[in-house]
DNA sequence: GATTTATTCAAGCAAGTGCTTTAATCATGT
DNA sequence: ACATGATTAAAGCACTTGCTTGAATAAATC
């Protein structure tokens, strides 16, 4: 469980989490942030070192845990005496977000915006310490699809694995943003419902032939 | 065709289209253009009035032309005496952006970037005369997929076609990345390669069954 | 050629940026 | 009660931000 006490430090946290899940990494000021923690500007250098450094706490405070839930719910999906289908290694690997999301204080809508800021705002490529991560994580699943389905290319799974981040990237950042831009046709699905509705596309996607049109 | 005369004006188009590709919106200075553009400070709010009207002008100038293209293929499409198909209309969606690219003075790499980062960076939502083109894109496209795809729901093409847009920004905008992450195993493939791709993926996720597990 | 009109330029303004400094305050153990 | 180290606070520093000003120059019009 990711909560602690009001100490300066979890202050700082907290309403830099909110400001850049609202507004995005580039355009939150050390001062944005320090009037709304309430707390003195020198405070985010005492505690974190500076600003950047901040930035690096706040995007592995959660991508780290989710990427260490993915690695696990593979691991558990590989002992299981048979071949995991293409379907069960895509939940997990979006799964974590929703497992994650619970054992933190945020509201889903926050925390996925947020996440959705950690993976698509470039600014400068990932923390260096998330690096090694990541590539695990690519690499694992990546191998564990290639086994699920043996009729695809090596490059073919990198690829297709690229488009299911870039589903789950759009679904995190803009998950509202469809229900205003379409009047609110597409309805007020909760977070389960989208994740199924990303399963569903993402597997058929993975599982395509190659030039389809059937 | 869209190309001028090294004016001062089109300089400033071109140094920022450059920047912001490279860098995002938000971390691009009216100094760092007009150093890059080797013109005055002042020449921007002269020809543009502010940043701001600056940076909607660099949003306008492609994706206009990348919306019209897109209305213009699918009419194309629908009066062919049969149904389109869902990969056509997909097709009518995505493939617009080679053809303006091919019109722009712009590297491939480089317009793409560029293309992502319009339709990713948020920076406080679409310049207010770029939504009604947007919401008759969409509004269009769905109601050519719904009839391409009558076993489907207006709910579910909505979303669909949200995680539809979610691939395609992945792959303009970090069409490289995946090259970096994966030390070059997903070879490097040109850009008509990587739209096939993204074609059978996204064509296969709008045809998948509810809850799949094939 | 003279007179507008459009454009470019150097300089600067007020506000905001990340970060540091120095002193005050707090908590802790002795 | 005192000393020690951790934390907070106010002020300010050097620099960058978007934008404006007023004069100089170029282009167009008469």
């Amino acid at each position: 469980m990711i909560a602690e006490k009001k100490t300066t430090k979890s202050l700082i946290l907290e309403a830099t989490e909110r400001l850049v899940a609202e507004n995005g990494f580039e355009s939150v000021s050390l001062r944005d942030i320090t009037n709304d923690a309430q707390v003195n500007v020198a405070a985010v250098n005492y505690h974190f070192g500076s600003k950047e450094k901040l930035f690096e706490a706040i995007q592995c405070r959660y991508i780290d845990p989710v990427n260490e839930e993915r690695l696990r719910m593979l691991e558990e999906l590989m002992g299981k005496g048979r071949v995991a289908t293409v379907r069960e290694i895509l939940e997990a690997f979006m799964r974590p977000f929703l497992t994650v999301v619970k054992g933190s204080e945020m509201s889903e809508k926050l925390f996925f915006k947020l996440m959705g800021r950690c993976v698509m705002d470039p600014q400068g490529g990932l923390p260096e310490d998330m690096v090694p991560g990541m590539k695990r994580v690519a690499e694992t699943f990546t191998k564990a699809l290639l086994t699920a389905a043996p009729n695809l290319t090596t490059e073919l799974v990198l690829w297709r694995l690229h488009f299911t981040f870039g589903v789950m990237a759009q679904t995190l950042l803009h998950g509202e943003l469809l229900y205003s831009l379409t009047d609110g046709a597409c309805g007020d699905p909760d977070a389960e419902d989208q994740f199924q509705e990303m399963i569903d596309f993402c597997e058929a996607g993975f599982l395509a032939e190659k030039g389809a049109q059937k």
